[in-house]
Parts: C-alpha cells; structure tokens; sequence
DNA sequence: GCGATAGATTGATGTTTGTCGATGCGGCAG
DNA sequence: CTGCCGCATCGACAAACATCAATCTATCGC
C-alpha cells in the first residue's frame, strides 16, 4: 500500500502538513484493546447501564436482585444474563446470603475504563 | 412480583438490612441510558478503540485514512465502516482536504462518556 | 420431607454486528 | 478527457447478542 505520507514531498510539509508520518503508535497494545473492548461492550447495553445505576444507588451494600427486576422492566432470566456479563466483565461482584443475591458495583474496574477514555 | 423488601420486619431491619427499599431511583433516565449506551457501544471494539487510538497519537490535527488501514490490519471498507460508527457517536469528526480525509477526536463527546462512569 | 420462592441455566428465535469483495464517486495528474 | 487513487457505500454472510419461556438448583418455612 502507498501511504501519503510517502508521497509527500519536503515543500509540501512546510507550505501544509499532509499525512501524520508516525503511524502505528498506539497508546496500548492489542491485549488491552480487546480487554478494555470487553469492558466498554458490557456497558453498551441501556438495561445493563440500568442495572448498574440501580446498584450504584443502593450504597456499597449493594442491591438485590428480587428489587432489580421490577424497575428495568425486563424478565428474570434477561436481568439474570445481563448480570452475569457485568459479572464476567468485573463490573460488579456477586454475594449470596441465604435465599437473596446481592450485587455491589467493582469501583475499580469502572475507574479503569474512565482513565483509559483520557 | 413480591419484592425482598415488602417481606423484611422491623426485627430484620434491625438486625440485617434484607434488601434496598429505595429501588427505581436511577441516576439517569432511560432515553439517557440509551445515548450513553450507544456511546459506549462504539467503544466496544477493539479496531474502534486501535482506531481512536491512532488518531489521538497524530495530535489535535488529526489523522489521514490511508494511515490508519496498514496499522489496524483490516480492508479499507472495513476501517471506514468503523470510522463511520466512531463518527454517528460523535466519537470523531472527519473533514475532506482534496483527495485524503482526516480526522480527529472529539474532546467534548469522550468527555461527557468519561464523566458518566463516576 | 414438601411446597414455595430466588435466582441461574438452557434452548429457541429474531436482530444486530464485523468482515470482505465489488462498486460508486469525486478529486488529482497527465 | 482519461485514467488513477482515496474513500464511502452496497450486498452478502457468518458470528454474536438480547430476549423470553421452560427448566433446574438451592434455600427457607412448615
């Protein structure tokens, strides 16, 4: 492939500046990318979004599930998969007691995310 | 649906709080959630992210298409599918000097995305 | 043990998404 | 005008996803 940046020629660059000549100098490698996309995929969805305001909300105790279902208007099952992958990105982390499942919002993974939007 | 919280007593109150009462007070509304999780959603690819990386790396100039297809290791039809994405959330904004296009990122959009995972 | 309840898992289904090849469009050089 | 080049769009296809009904597991009260 033929970049501008190639093309361009010593009076080009001083009269305009034509191509960005330092390509491929990411701010992070191919692993990150694909975790932090993890990340930002488990907060694309307006019920996941929901939840974890809900949870948020609830203090660091955290919320139970049975109060969840009801307000994001969706079916146990959906509310149950929607945990698992805000579970599974370390979003939030799960306890059981007794019968009830209580769920608390994993601050440090959501600091983790908002620096890498810098 | 019968909620943890209409079961508990004053006794368990007491004792061990059951569940969070003050369900349903979100910290956004659900046309919010929606925004934000398109926002998000566009964040949620790791070429996106490899992307907006690039970019970022050329300065507030921006950067030129044709040097971003080689880094990202995708067709070009591809790589300008993913910019179109990053430009509906308003992630970037893309100008046509001549022949090249280029673009930049948007401060203000990342920002607001930034700010709502506080 | 038994019935009831909370929550997770499974299976099925319609929708969305990432990818590429082919094509279209506009600007530049000759 | 003509051919080339950079980029966007289209069409197609496979993979991933959101959703719900049905089912399963574990816990509690009796």
């Amino acid at each position: 492939m033929t970049t501008a940046s190639q093309l361009q020629t010593a009076a080009q660059i001083a009269a305009a500046p034509v191509c960005c000549s330092t390509v491929g100098s990411a701010a992070f490698d191919d692993g990150d990318a694909v975790e932090l996309a993890r990340g930002f995929a488990a907060l694309s969805d307006p019920v996941r979004l929901h939840l974890l305001s809900l949870i948020a909300a609830c203090g660091p105790d955290g919320a139970c599930v049975c109060d969840l279902v009801g307000p994001v208007g969706r079916s146990q099952p959906t509310v149950s998969h929607h945990l698992k992958v805000l579970r599974e990105a370390g979003l939030v982390s799960a306890d059981k007691r007794g019968t009830w499942a209580w769920y608390r919002i994993e601050r440090s993974t959501l600091e983790r995310l908002q620096r890498s939007l810098g």
